[in-house]
DNA sequence: AGCGAAATTGCAAACGTTTTAAATGCGAGC
DNA sequence: GCTCGCATTTAAAACGTTTGCAATTTCGCT
């Protein structure tokens, strides 16, 4: 890189042209002779130029960053989620030459003033929204501010008046409770989470609308809660479940971390997965494939996912639709081996 | 939020007061009047003003952004370190008030030219660079630049003239081989990737020089070696390695992935672990407990390191130390079930 | 009352870009 | 040779902040 020039203005006295000559040049414009454009683009391909960002950002008003808030959890918490959410939504912005800023909240901060943050400091065009709760503020927020955004879920008051892309865990539930019923089972059990996040009830009634569907009164459902980060809490719950003197005999787990608790847990009460008990995750994180005998899930796609959050935003950034877009992608069911037939009643 | 104020102009008009005045306030510059300070502080927080990131950006030269570049990989490659990575970077910024930026290699761009763009824009005032290669041209271009980073991960030349932190396999890969060695085994196999990064280098040379330092002329070393990211590859090493005339009692893999490869095709071959075949991985990722028996590994604790790699890059960027801060982390032992005594010889 | 120093505040430039509006050069038409 | 219109280029303002320097106010002291 020889002759390091890094200002349009540098470049502007080498070329003996004006700066808005070489800025219009450099942006295509049709106004500037063709050889002047040719002329300017190679010298700053020669000098390895790069417009100043926040000097474009100043004027221009866009800052060219799609902007999202890092949850940071528990000090052992690990996001199998964040990873590839993070990768899928990178390959969706790099198309239109947009970067990913993150921000993390700091111990104690809460997640929308940090949101605010990003959002009034112009540092992002937009933003992504993840893990929605019932009454979700950083939404609010958003709205009322009439900032662009796109969030990962849904609420649950029917105002989808937003853009949003969510999987369809309702249709989901829903297929699990279908095939484990024509294998047989009518006792139920759901392992779930206690959380105010609205994932879990579209799924619990995805689960509840093809319970009542069926219209068998002979069916059962059983429902355990635990708080999502206490496992002590968790594998109590499971326990009661599992040692019920009616015990379910298929179990639902709103996500395949809960799955796999009751898949330990199962096999520390010596039941045989999938002949006295299946198990049904959703997620298929990767250890769900390694867990014996390999658990039954759904996928979800998260980086696929991600990648079209990535594209909606810059849409939504771009062209400021009125109509809301949606998107509610159907999981897919990856098949393995922790559910068979219900067995034979003797209890 | 009433009265929305978002710049320093309004603010300054609504107080009665200049810019300047209103800006140094916000600083907490001594030479403002204590209570024209509060004044000022009070207004600011009422009126919920937040600065302007590009316009501070650019008087001030500081973006107050870390940047790194996105690895895209193959489309269902999960890149279980990037979450645990990303989020102890977070959480390590988020102390000096910086926000991370993640910018994304497009197809066929390569990462060096992202990086380039990252730097040359102002978008950040220091950079992260994971992975490092044996020849690696980021590392070139940074330092001929002089521009602030920190690498995580070392190069092999003992030219150790940069800021780096890095996890001290070659240790804990002899601290391995001396544990296997005890527990009667004389015969190892190491799965390891073809791929130029140091990180291979310094584990297997960790190996070998622990196998020296024995003494013992009967231990024999077979190396197995497959591209990365092919499936098939792999399984035919792992395979030669397994099914030779003589085989390996000990395998040591460079990591995780590897090791739960191993681990699937000794099952696959009859083989049970630990009784005729230990395996011992790197990494301790999440699958890795769940894989029958639960795999003997080393934890590199992730998140930790990219949290000091985020402290380290913000001191250098702070001031810019002339000796370079180096930092290398033993790993430790996570002792699970899949190594054990050596297999009686009978072969 | 007046002077000077100290305390406090403000003016204006600068950062590097985009963009509006205007200026310049040039050839054609009369 | 003069004007008009077109193609091409440029001057200057603007974006919102920080900061060197200057201006203003305050106040103690003589």
């Amino acid at each position: 890189m020889p002759g390091r020039v890094t200002t349009l203005k540098e470049l502007a006295a080498q070329l003996g042209l004006s700066i808005t000559t070489v800025s219009r040049a450099l942006a295509g414009h049709e106004q500037i002779a063709l050889k002047t454009r040719q002329r300017v683009t190679e010298a700053a391909r020669q000098a390895g130029y790069v417009p100043n960002t926040a000097a474009r950002t100043l004027v221009s008003g866009r800052s060219g960053f799609v902007g999202m808030v890092l949850p940071i959890r528990g000090p052992n918490l690990v996001d199998s989620f964040l990873g590839e959410f993070v990768t899928g939504l990178g390959e969706g912005l790099v198309s239109h030459g947009s970067d990913l800023i993150l921000a993390a909240a700091a111990q104690g901060q809460s997640e929308l003033s940090v949101l605010r943050h990003v959002v009034e400091s112009g540092r992002a065009d937009g933003v992504v929204v993840t893990r929605i709760a019932e009454v979700d503020e950083r939404l609010a927020y958003l709205r009322q501010r009439n900032f662009p955004f796109v969030a990962h879920g849904r609420l649950l008051d029917g105002d989808f008046a937003y853009h949003w892309l969510d999987t369809d865990g309702a249709h989901a539930f829903g297929e699990a409770f279908d095939m484990l019923y024509d294998l047989g089972h009518r006792h139920f059990g759901l392992v779930t989470i206690s959380e105010p996040m609205t994932f879990r009830h579209l799924r619990q009634d995805g689960l509840a609308a093809a319970i009542a569907r069926r219209g068998d009164p002979s069916v059962r459902l059983d429902v355990a809660t635990a708080p999502r980060f206490d496992r002590g809490a968790r594998i109590q719950a499971i326990n009661r479940l599992l040692h019920a003197t009616e015990r379910p005999t298929a179990i639902v787990a709103l996500f395949d971390e809960l799955a796999l608790t009751v898949m330990e847990e199962a096999a520390r009460a010596g039941l045989a997965i999938p002949r006295d008990l299946s198990v049904i995750g959703f997620d298929n994180i990767a250890a769900s494939a390694y867990a014996p005998p390999g658990l039954t899930t759904f996928d979800a796609s998260i980086r696929q996912c991600a990648r079209e959050i990535g594209e909606m935003l810059l849409t939504v950034i771009g062209n400021r639709p009125d109509a809301p877009l949606t998107r509610l992608v159907r999981p897919t069911l990856v098949s393995r081996a922790s559910h068979g037939p219900a067995p034979t009643r003797q209890n």
